[in-house]
DNA sequence: AAAGTCTTCAACCGCCGGCGA
DNA sequence: CTCGCCGGCGGTTGAAGACTT
């Protein structure tokens, strides 16, 4: 059995925002008497409302504890990791910001904090690192692939990646880029992997030549450049998460021309949480921002402009091992200072 | 300057659980 | 136990303002 809507527009009640006059007859009520009873309370104030309207009205917008303004750094902070913890709890993580309601945490985290999230290469809803989310694709397969790229720093850091610049060893086996990149671009376009036999051909060729040895010592670059992106350590690493490898993988490779498949698929999906996932309490992802020492606004807008990324930005510093030194360097200071 | 697009956030809606009759 | 009322919650909407073309 339905209830009827709590204010029928036959009895006349207004709907839409509140008029300062409206705002004083109720708080001019509540100071008075209390809200007792809220569905009998727009009668005795002389409100043209439903009880619901007025406690909504009251509970987030007049109620004379209510913090008004901009969230400080170490109220956003509370926010992300109490999320990363209950999920869209809205009132209860309200219940742990004074002076700040569910309605506006909620608006908060939907304007803002879940897009700087997913700007990051977070998902906002488990907290983990969704690398396919910075585009790390078309950082890697532009630079590889496509020669007229324009942007030259970035195509020498990848060179020097792949073939050394003369004086050193290539930083990375370029096979390991090359099945990165194959990687990376195909999770984007899941339906086109499973069925195109030149790519796991390609997947095959690559892993056979990495090998299971070498593509391991490949992870920890990955869970660097997750940490990297964006200053925020994972409890969770992609290290931590990686399936584990048959140690004999020619024998698998002899067994099926598919046999890389499974290990994409999985591999695939370390580096890709479903957007979608059902289960937002994770506490095992706890994230962290270390950045707590920025209080003002000013310094806030700072650290973000200068420590936390965008992902334009990623690609100019992404395997650029100079500016990841000093990048890291800067990393240790706000570690440091925390 | 004007039109179109995007962003923000106050307010609404429907649903749920607690509680008393 | 069932029913209806109520407060509360989370998802969603849409008007207004900001921004872009």
């Amino acid at each position: 059995m339905g209830r009827s809507p709590c204010c029928e527009k036959k009895n006349g009640l207004k709907k839409g925002p509140w008029t300062p006059e409206e705002d004083q007859k109720l708080i001019d009520y509540i100071n008075k008497h209390g809200y007792g009873n809220w569905r009998t309370l727009p009668k005795n104030a002389g409100l043209q409302r439903c009880g619901k309207s007025c406690r909504l009205r009251w509970t987030n917008y007049l109620r004379p504890d209510i913090k008004r303004g901009r969230f400080s750094f170490e109220e956003e902070e509370t926010i992300i990791q109490l999320h990363s913890i209950m999920g869209n709890k809205w009132s209860a993580i309200a219940a742990r910001l004074p002076g700040r309601t569910d309605n506006e945490i909620k608006n908060y985290w939907n304007t803002h904090i879940r897009k700087r999230l997913l700007k990051m290469g977070i998902d906002p809803v488990t907290h983990t690192p969704r690398l396919d989310l910075l585009d790390i694709s078309s950082i890697l397969s532009s630079s590889i692939y496509n020669s007229t790229y324009h942007h030259h720093h970035q195509q020498m850091n990848m060179s020097r990646l792949m073939m050394g610049d003369g004086h050193q060893q290539p930083l990375v086996n370029p096979e390991i880029l090359k099945l990165a990149t194959s990687l990376f671009s195909n999770q984007n376009h899941p339906n086109n992997t499973h069925d195109n036999q030149t790519e796991v051909n390609q997947y095959q060729t690559g892993y056979n030549m990495i090998g299971n040895q070498e593509l391991q010592s490949w992870l920890p670059i990955m869970d660097q450049f997750a940490e990297f992106q964006d200053l925020m350590p994972m409890k969770t690493t992609v290290q931590d998460s990686l399936p584990s490898f048959p140690s004999n993988h020619e024998d698998d490779y002899s067994k099926s021309n598919s046999v890389l498949e499974p290990y994409y698929s999985d591999f695939a999906s370390v580096l890709t949480t479903p957007s979608s996932s059902p289960t937002p309490l994770n506490s095992s992802s706890t994230t962290y921002i270390n950045s707590s020492t920025c209080s003002t606004e000013d310094e806030k807008e700072s650290y973000y402009s200068n420590n936390v990324m965008s992902t334009s930005e990623i690609a100019d510093y992404s395997f650029d091992v100079n500016g990841f030194l000093q990048f890291q360097e800067t990393k240790n200071h706000w570690d440091r200072v925390m």
